[in-house]
Parts: structure tokens; sequence; C-alpha cells
DNA sequence: CGCCAGGCCTGCACGC
DNA sequence: TGCGTGCAGGCCTGGC
């Protein structure tokens, strides 16, 4: 599902009918997801204004003043906008009731997702502190890469995975961005050199600013909060494309598991 | 029927 | 004994 890209596309098209708009209430369908929704959250989110909404990684942040309503999109999450009195369907899980007649309504059929409460700033949140650098972030470049690759045995789409290195990249754009960079996935992270970390920090972030650009990519569930399908998935240069030819070289792109996720890359471009 | 799917947390085993 | 690391399992439904 949604990774940054889709998140990031959910958000702006949230922004428009959600910012300085006042919650009337919130409905909760459904309290099990992957944590329990807490059964406070309407008492907490009623009256309250959004001043803003935010992400960090692959997750939306609801600035609500004193608090922060925190959703994950998990992995098979949707979240959009429909009219007051919209009957809900099966999986609607959620829904933010705005005084404007707008509902933010939150569907997700594996319920991998999540709907928290933050209290003063939610970067300090357990789930939110231990986040790597946001891919656009100065702080997100060759150089950390580099440093945080050393001693790393694992192989590097594992550690570009990992949500603790950089925030916001899953199996999609992990597959893409090593494509691009010319990178093997299952080179080992630690013998990844200065120049090659470089070359993929500069390929991750044109990566996601092209899926950005595009809306995100619309695969099964997913479809942006203005109800637009995002057109990405038609780029793919190597995901889901096991035995169909690199678009760059013809070579038969290859599929493999990693980490018990699907890997695909070309094996003649990227070494 | 079994397997696969865009995430990510927890718990365990291991090696230093 | 503690840490970093790296797996496996779990949470769920739906589609092939």
């Amino acid at each position: 599902m949604p990774e940054l890209p889709e998140v990031e596309t959910t958000r702006r098209g949230l922004v428009p009918f959600v910012v300085n708009q006042r919650i009337a209430t919130a409905i909760v369908r459904n309290h099990s997801l992957r944590l329990p929704v807490p059964r406070s959250l309407p008492r907490l989110v009623a009256g309250a204004t959004i001043a803003a909404v935010g992400r960090r990684g692959k997750y939306l942040l609801f600035d609500c003043g004193p608090g922060t309503l925190i959703l994950h999109l998990g992995m098979s999450g949707r979240l959009w906008i429909v009219d007051h009195g919209t009957p809900p369907e099966p999986h609607d899980h959620f829904d933010l009731v705005l005084d404007s007649g707008t509902v933010v309504r939150l569907r997700d059929p594996r319920r991998f997702g999540l709907v928290l409460w933050g209290n003063g700033d939610p970067l300090r949140h357990t789930l939110l502190a231990g986040i790597g650098p946001e891919p656009f972030d100065a702080a997100f470049n060759g150089d950390w890469l580099y440093r945080v690759t050393r001693n790393r045995t694992a192989a590097i789409k594992l550690v570009l995975m990992d949500g603790h290195v950089v925030a916001g990249i899953g199996n999609i754009y992990a597959n893409e961005a090593l494509f691009h960079a010319g990178v093997n996935p299952r080179q080992a992270a630690q013998r990844m050199g200065p120049g090659r970390c470089d070359l993929l920090a500069d390929k991750i972030r044109e990566t996601l600013e092209l899926a950005i650009g595009a809306g995100g990519s619309s695969l099964r569930d997913y479809v942006g909060s203005d109800g637009v399908a995002g057109s990405f998935q038609s780029q793919f240069m190597v995901y889901d494309r096991a035995g169909e030819p690199c678009h760059r070289c013809g070579t038969p792109i290859k599929g493999i598991r990693q980490g018990q996720r699907s890997t695909f890359y070309c094996p003649r471009c990227q070494r």
C-alpha cells in the first residue's frame, strides 16, 4: 500500500478540505485496527480546529492544537473525502466529521492501519520518535546513507526499507530507486562506497518526487483523496515486472525474495 | 485450497 | 550482561 508518495498525495488532497475546519465529531465503527483506536478519540477531537495536516514518513498528522490525530494507512488503507450522509461501506472504520459537512473517511480492509491520538509534540510519540530523516530533508544525503550503512551486513534493499534509516520508503520505491541508481538490491549495505551512497540518495529523492508528481501509484486499493487515481505505476521500471524485458537494456527482470518481500531488479543494469 | 499483496511492530536467537 | 542485528511471526481481507 501506500508509501511516502501515496501518503503525501493524500495529504495534499486533504488540505483544502480540512485546514482551518472545525471537527464536529469522529465516528469509530471498528476499534480493532493494528492497535486499538482509543475509546476517548471522539471526545478528544470534537470541537478542535485542524490547523494543518502534516506528514512524517507514512504517518499523517492532523494538528488539532493541543494534540494531534495520527493516522497510518497500513497496507490497504485509503483516506478520502465524502459528503455528510454518505452511507459507509464495508471496511469504512473511521470518519472525521467536519462542521462544513465534509467527512474524511478511512477505509482499510486489512486493518493494518492506525488511528491514534498524540498529546503535545507528535514527533515524540513512541511510534514516530525513531523514524529516520525525511528523504527531502537536508539531513538525508549520501553522507548519512554512508554513515548508517557502515557495519550493516544486510542487503541494501532491506536497509532502505528500514524506517529508522530513511522515512517512507516501502517495497515499491526501494525497488525502483535501486534500479535508477544501478545498485543490485542484494548488495551488502556496508559495501556501498561514498559515491554510490551519494547517487542512491539522489535517486531515492528523484524517484519519490516523480511519483508524487504523478499522484502516486494506484495499485489495488489506493486512490488519492480527491478520488483521482495516481499514475506512477505506468513508470515502474522493475516493480512487479518479473520476466518482462528491462526498459533500458531488454534483459528479463528478475524476481527474488528478500526478508519475505518481493524484490525485482535488472541483473544487467544493477550491479 | 494455498499463496500473494503497498507496513511495521514485537519477540527471539545469535554473535561480539 | 548487554548491545546491535536479523529473522520470523503476527495483525487482517481479498484476489488469483
